[in-house]
DNA sequence: TCAAAATGTCACCTAACTGTCACGCTACAA
DNA sequence: TTGTAGCGTGACAGTTAGGTGACATTTTGA
């Protein structure tokens, strides 16, 4: 599944162009001028990262910001800040309140790709192009192989899948409804407990006797994968 | 302890001016002018971030960026390429190469400081909002886990939320209904004397014996957690 | 076409968690 | 010192959430 994007930029023929740049990327991109929309937006569907302008309606940027950096839902979604502000101050204030990045008007839009990249190779690890391993787990998105200590192992679609969304956000606790609506796609009406079925299937296919299970059940909150 | 963060700049004004302002943060700084030595240093002794000028001796900043993104002990280190070249396709080719952050001489110290703590708030939680530490007490709330002096505790459900509530409220009395309210919701009607049997849990899950309780009993008050 | 693989549910089971209580101790005030 | 309200503690029964094996159905691939 292609990373998403959300554009928050009122500037029509600026947010066309963001739009179109990210595209050509390769991403999935959904945008809106309007602040107020924009966190409705993200707490419908989170994105993997935000384009987020400084000056639009409804509500301030920094105040967007602030908002997402507040639920925890949201809270470490990367945010790039966008403005024609180029004050020393505003930058350093946009920083603080959470963004990670921080580009001034006029800009390159092979730049901001670039600075994209950058952000989403750290939270989402698999976008660096890089197989995703951790420990002795290895996995290659292009090949569909999946190792353990150099073994190959054998998985089911939807295990590899699952394997992937886990490794893809290491360390975090994910609800079953995420992971619904990660693995499975948001418009599927799948019973919770089935997570629990394919997560059995999943540690039966990456655990050998011996071996450390890297899948830990956070009871009433969901599963994690742990890494180190 | 605090961030350590490891300046390679050949500059030595700049050098010293990024070490003084680092150091002004909290931060522990060590530095070198020299490529090769920069690699010997991360391997040393891996720093919580990079500060790299694109232009130093012996090996080109983006060899150096390059060399440590390859070892998988160095490849997570967040760097920040620094440089005079403000050409796009540099900037473009520093980011694609691993650099997280691309900053342009001249530039404003406190913006690094600020880019550097953005950095770092994502790849060391602990060091940004994110993660609630007090002493030896941690407590990571996206992946659910709690460690104290590095060892992972188990906490329940409730003894997770009842920690989080407290270590979002320290130094402060809080009584039974505040808790009830923060920790069960507004609408539970449960016995007040339920929290003292959940305190006593939660102690038990986080004090090995000899080790001093965070947890303080104000009588006819209610409890507080202590930050020493 | 047909067997093997994969998938989504279900019922059952167990371990973990939860709320309450009774009892005893402790700190504080008179 | 003593009485008492407040708190700690161990026990316990009720509840809940997750693990598990089985199974019918669908999909896949030879």
């Amino acid at each position: 599944m292609n990373p998403s994007v959300l554009v928050v930029e009122d500037d029509r023929a600026l947010c066309d162009l963001l739009s179109w740049n990210l595209s050509a990327e390769g991403y999935d991109v959904r945008s809106t001028g309007d602040g107020e929309e924009a966190l409705l937006m993200v707490r419908e569907q989170a994105p993997d990262a935000i384009i987020l302008d400084w000056m639009i309606e409804q509500v301030p940027g920094i105040e967007v910001c602030r908002q997402l950096r507040k639920d925890r839902e949201t809270a470490r979604i990367p945010i790039v800040m966008l403005t024609a502000r180029g004050e020393e101050e505003d930058r350093i204030r946009g920083l603080k309140t959470g963004a990670d990045d921080y580009v001034t008007k006029p800009f390159s839009p092979r730049e901001l790709m670039a600075r994209i990249e950058a952000l989403l190779r750290r939270s989402r690890p698999s976008i660096g192009g890089d197989n995703l391993n951790f420990g002795d787990l290895e996995l290659d998105p292009a090949s569909h192989r999946v190792r353990r200590g150099g073994e190959a192992l054998h998985l089911g679609p939807t295990e590899f899948r699952l394997l992937r969304y886990f490794m893809e956000r290491p360390n975090r606790v994910l609800s079953r409804q995420q992971i619904l609506d990660g693995v499975w796609g948001m418009d599927s009406d799948i019973d919770e407990r089935t997570v629990d079925v394919h997560i059995r299937r999943l540690r039966k296919a990456i655990n050998r006797p011996g071996e450390k299970d890297p899948i830990r059940t956070v009871r009433a909150a969901g599963y994690a994968m742990d890494v180190s």
